[in-house]
Formats: C-alpha cells, structure tokens, sequence
DNA sequence: GACGCTTACGCCCTCTGCTGGAGCCTA
DNA sequence: ATAGGCTCCAGCAGAGGGCGTAAGCGTC
C-alpha cells in the first residue's frame, strides 16, 4: 500500500501543485479517494502549463490528446479536470497498481476530449490573473455565463448537450459528467461521487441529512478524541511530500494539526466565548475581542494618513486601498471597472449579465442588490421617511430631500447654465432636456410666418419671434394705419369699405364694431343698465366721463385729481378677477384715493373691457383695441 | 492563543439619470 | 378658452463608494 501511496503522489502531486498557485484556479481536492476535479480559467501562460496533472500534460505535449483550445499569445485556456472514480475495490486497481491508474486516466481523457469542442475560451483582459475566480467569462453553447452561474454547470458529452437548455443546472447527472467547479470547495463536498451543495446557513444544514450526517461523525469524533487523522482516508500528501491533514467533514487539507483542529471545531456549534454586553457567543477570543470593540468603540488600528480608526486591521487595510493607495486589484472583464472589494466587482458583474437576484414579494421589481430592494419596497408602503426640517415636506428618498433643501431653502443654489442661451436650471437632467428642445440641431427649418426667416434651431426661432411681437406688422394699404393684430386691421378695413355688419335688434340700427354695438344697446334699450359715474372728490357729483369729472374738480377745489394709473386698472383687474373667484354677485371696486364707481352687475362688468356711454363720441378702433389688450 | 490577512455579507450613503405630473407661459 | 411647449420638481431606480462586522485560515 505504501508505493501505491507513493505512486499516488506522483500521479495527484502536480494537481495539488495547481491548487497551491492559488485557489484563484480552482483546487483540486480528494475526497474519499476520489479527486474532485476542479476547472479554472487563466492565461495561457507557464503559469497555466503548471497546472496540469502531470499525465494529461503529456500526453498533451505527446499529440495523444487532441486540444480544442488554441494556443495563441494572449488567449486563455480552460482547464477541465475530470471527475475520476476511482476505487480502491475495482479490479483492476488491485491487480495493475498504478498502470491501471494511468490507463483508466487516459481512456477517460480520451473518451471525453470531444467534450471540449463547443467550448470556447472568450477573450478576456489581462485581469483574469488578479482573481480569476471573480472575473472570468466563458461562453459556453454560444451563452455567456459568469463563472458563478457556470460554477455547477456540469459539461455534458455532446449527446448530453441537447438536453443542456432544459436542465442547465441539474446536479442529477451521471457520474461521467464533467463538472465545471470555480474554487467553492466550501460549498461543495462530494461523497461517493456524487457532489453536493452545502446548505448556506446553519439553520439549512440541521434540515440537510447529508450536513445532519457528517455533523453527527464529526460531533462522534470529536467527543472520542478519535479524529482519525493518521489514516489514510484523511492523510495525502502535498506535492513537496508532506503529509497533508484532511478534514473528515469538507474538503479542507491542512499541513498543521492545530490548524486541522481548529478547523475542525467550525462544523461543530462550540462557541464558548460569550460578550457579556450583548450575550453573543464566538468560537475564537480574538473573535470575542473584536466585537466586544464595537460595542466600546475601541479602535485600536489607526490609519497613519488620515484621523481614521478601525476595529480590524482588516478594515485598515482596506481603508488604506479605498482612500489612499488606490489599489483596485479586482478587475471587470468585461469593462474598465476595478474595485477595492471582490463583492464589488461581484455586484457590478450583474449589471453586465442582467442577473436581478433580490425579488419583491409584491411586484415584478427584481433588484441587484438587497438595498436596492429595500429602498423599492418604501414604493409599496408609502412610507416617506425623509422630513424636511424646514418645511416638513417629506420624501421617499434622502438624495430628493437633499436636493429639496439646497434648492429650496439653499443659499447660492447651484444652477446649470444653458452655454447657449440666458436659460439657467436646477438640474442637469433638466439642461440636458432643454438642450435637446431648444438647442438641437432641426433637419426640417422652422419657418417665419411673418418674414422669410428659416431656423434650424427652436430657441433661435423663439427669439425671432418675439421680435415681431411688438411690431405693428398689419399695415392698411389704403392709409397709414398699422396695427399690431389681424383682427384690428380686419376691423379698420371697415372704415374703408363702409361696411357695418352689426345690425340693432332693436332699432336696426348698424355699427362697424360688436363694442359699439353693444354700448349702444345698454345705454338705449336696456333699463337695467348704470353707466361708470365718476365722482367729484370735493362736492360728489357724479360724471360719466372722467375728463369731465376732473375738469368740474379743478373749478370746485384746489383738490388735484389723480387719472387712474395703469397699476391702478391692474388692480382694478386683479381685483375684480378675485373678487369674480370670490362671489358671484354685484361687486363695488373702488379707488378709494380719487374717485368713486358704482356698483354694476357682475355680468356687465365682466363683458365691459371698455365703458363707452355714447356711440356719438369720437372713439377711434385704435382707443378700443388699446384698452381691449389691457 | 495571538495576530494579521483575507473573504464575505450587509448596510448606508452619494451621485446620477430618467420619468411623469404640475404649473406657467405663449400662441 | 384652450392646446402645446417649457421648466420645475418629486419619485424612483441604477451604479458605485465606503465602512461595519463576522468568520476563516496561515503563521508565529
């Protein structure tokens, strides 16, 4: 048994020697006799070339077995390690030692190396050597999975492949399956060929029979003082001939017995160190110590370039990368992106794959990641947890709460300059969408309808056309007049053609203008109507037109009567506009400073834009059309 | 056992961009 | 009076940075 063991070494020492390179590529471990085989990506380097079992290298080399993997500079090659049963009870194991070994390795290798045609190595960046395990992509069966979803992807033989797509993930497979495992040893343990996930949490364990029995071997041997660390189930050897120390429960090895032991004690439940502040129990002192540290504050690991201070050298360290040396050593293979943290990188991948694995139990929202989740959630509840101080208006978010400070309650708000034009806004998306309606380039020219103007730009056009706003564009052709407004014009033209369309009900009698007409039939022919009285400021009599009133004033007293301002009639608007909201009946609006009207009804106030008492009065269009756009 | 380092998970924060409704202005 | 355009603003989600904490393991 001894050179069987010897021969063993040989064969397994150099699949140890590429676990040693790193788990970055994927361990390789044996369990039970078995070696699990583990695959890993990297570059096609000496690294890689280290890492092949010492047969398969050959036979490589040897043109025995064909490899489907190109070897140019730069590209990467795929290492799959076959899961290999092999028992000490075959027959042929007992009777050809290790040429037996080496003969089933090769038919297997043989066998399977078809297996390798639909893979194909995708092109990745120089990344892949910082950790492999986190970044690395292969397409697969023209998919693209990420190391984590290809993790317990079993490779099937090409005849297996058809039924990938309905069972990409099935663990149920026969046990030539070849098995695509990125370093979760972990989380994997294999028994007797056949491979399973371990349960996440404790509590999954306990319901886990596979965990339930290893826990009750384990807890036996441990209780026995008996952890049969001597024997050849749990004794190989490293690839420099050192006894390697293997874990009963997991696929952990370990050159050191206190290691192995200590190890050993995680699958059992001892934690014999409790805090006394908050009860917490831990299997370690130094565990204990640490979070004993966080209740008291202590902070015993100082950053030396900044006022920092961390419970763990840990967290200093990576303090040291975040803030000062910059170090990002996982890096995206798929962008530019690198990270401080592998969880990091981790979470970022999923904006590349899509992957939404944080549901909500109540929509189709899927997050990537748990905050994300929790910060949707609030959607659900209403809940807006934020308050202004201020104003106590609440939000659902700290980030608009911080923005409805600044821009509400900031001084010296920070606004976003159109570099076009005087337009300035509160955010950046809003200048953007400004930028897009009214600074973008239009194909089709806007045209003037005034002038020959074309633009090709809607703020140009605007500009533009504000310019003629103002300007009395209409001009009669038959006299000077000119007029801001076609209705105007269309009104002036009628003193050309004599035309006077509307006709007195009641006294047939014609007027060029509805105004006009309109006067004429409150003053003759309707008893309910009061016409606009001024009142003299001195002795009250009243008067219907206010130069009249004032004419009387200046004869009656030495009382200088102001004309009503343009603000004043604003006011008067304004005040007539609210008292309209207000009630609905007669109102009396009143300057109380110079002069005096009476109340009318609502309704003649409202259609009177202009008082006129007389149709005989010289009022020119241009006087109605003036107090009209006021 | 202590210590240092690494890994993993989680939480919270900020910055950013998109969306749609409200209000205002203008034609 | 009305419709359409524009800006303001809150809601919401994507992405990433930074730190807290627990746990595991190698080394001394």
């Amino acid at each position: 048994m001894d050179l069987l063991e010897a021969e063993l070494s040989e064969l397994f020492a150099p699949i140890k020697g590429a676990e040693n390179i790193g788990n970055k590529a994927g361990g390789s471990r044996e369990e039970n006799g078995v070696s699990q085989g583990n695959v890993g990506s990297c570059h096609y380097s000496d690294q890689a070339e280290n890492l092949y079992p010492l047969s398969f290298g050959r036979m490589l080399e040897e043109g025995e077995v064909p490899c489907p993997l190109s070897s140019r500079e730069g590209e990467k090659r795929l290492i799959l390690l076959k899961t290999v049963q092999l028992k000490m009870e075959e027959e042929g194991f007992q009777q050809g030692g290790p040429t037996y070994l080496q003969d089933r390795l090769q038919a297997v290798l043989s066998q399977e190396a078809s297996v390798l045609q639909p893979l194909e190595v995708a092109p990745q960046s120089n990344s892949i050597q910082g950790n492999p395990e986190e970044d690395s992509a292969v397409s697969f069966l023209e998919s693209v999975y990420t190391v984590h979803e290809m993790e317990m992807m079993p490779v099937n033989s090409p005849k297996e492949a058809q039924g990938l797509e309905e069972d990409k993930r099935s663990t149920e497979k026969t046990p030539e399956v070849l098995w695509i495992k990125i370093n979760r040893s972990k989380d994997i343990v294999a028994d007797d060929g056949k491979v399973q996930q371990l349960p996440a949490t404790e509590e999954e364990r306990i319901n886990n029979p596979f965990a339930v029995q290893a826990a009750k071997l384990l807890g036996a041997r441990i209780k026995a003082g008996s952890l049969l660390l001597h024997t050849p189930e749990n004794k190989d050897r490293d690839d420099e001939g050192n006894v390697l120390l293997r874990c009963d429960s997991c696929t952990f090895t370990s050159c050191s017995v206190s290691s192995l032991n200590r190890h050993v004690k995680k699958h059992s439940d001892e934690k014999p160190h409790m805090c006394h502040i908050c009860l917490k129990a831990f299997r370690t002192v130094s565990l204990l110590r640490n979070h004993v540290n966080t209740h008291t504050g202590t902070k015993p690991y100082k950053c030396s370039e900044c006022d920092m201070a961390f419970v763990t050298s840990g967290e200093l360290s990576r303090h040291r990368r975040y803030k000062h040396t910059l170090e990002k050593p996982f890096k995206c293979s798929f962008c530019n992106y690198c990270s401080v943290e592998a969880s990091k990188l981790k979470r970022h991948i999923r904006s590349h794959t899509g992957e939404r694995p944080y549901s909500c139990t109540l929509c189709a929202y899927a997050s990537r990641d748990t905050y994300k989740l929790k910060r949707h959630m609030v959607t659900h509840s209403g809940e807006k947890p934020f308050e202004c101080a201020i104003c106590k208006a609440r939000f659902t978010q700290a980030g608009t709460l911080k923005f409805h400070i600044l821009h509400k309650h900031g001084e010296n708000v920070p606004k976003h300059q159109c570099p076009r034009c005087n337009t300035s806004v509160a955010r950046k998306g809003d200048l953007s969408i400004h930028l897009r309606n009214l600074h973008s380039y239009i194909e089709v020219p806007l045209k003037c309808n005034y002038c020959d103007g074309t633009f090709h730009e809607r703020y140009a056009f605007r500009q533009h056309k504000k310019m003629h706003r103002n300007e009395k564009r209409f001009k009669c052709d038959q006299c000077n007049y000119a007029c801001k407004q076609e209705r105007h014009m269309v009104m002036h033209k009628r003193t050309h053609t004599g035309e006077k369309p509307f006709v007195c009900t009641a006294c047939s009698k014609c007027f060029r203008q509805k105004q006009l007409l309109t006067v004429h039939f409150k003053k003759y022919h309707d008893s309910t109507f009061k016409p606009r009285v001024y009142d003299c400021p001195k002795c009250g009599k009243g008067y219907s037109r206010w130069n009249n009133m004032r004419k009387h004033a200046e004869n009656c007293g030495k009382a200088r009567v102001a004309r009503p301002s343009k603000e004043s009639k604003r006011q008067q608007k304004d005040c007539k506009r609210a008292s309209h909201d207000a009630k609905p009946e007669a109102v009396t609006c009143v300057n109380s400073q110079h002069y005096t009207m009476y109340s009318i009804p609502v309704a003649t106030w409202e259609k009177e834009e202009v008082l006129l008492e007389d149709e005989e009065s010289r009022v020119t269009c241009e006087m109605i059309f003036n107090l009209m756009d006021k």
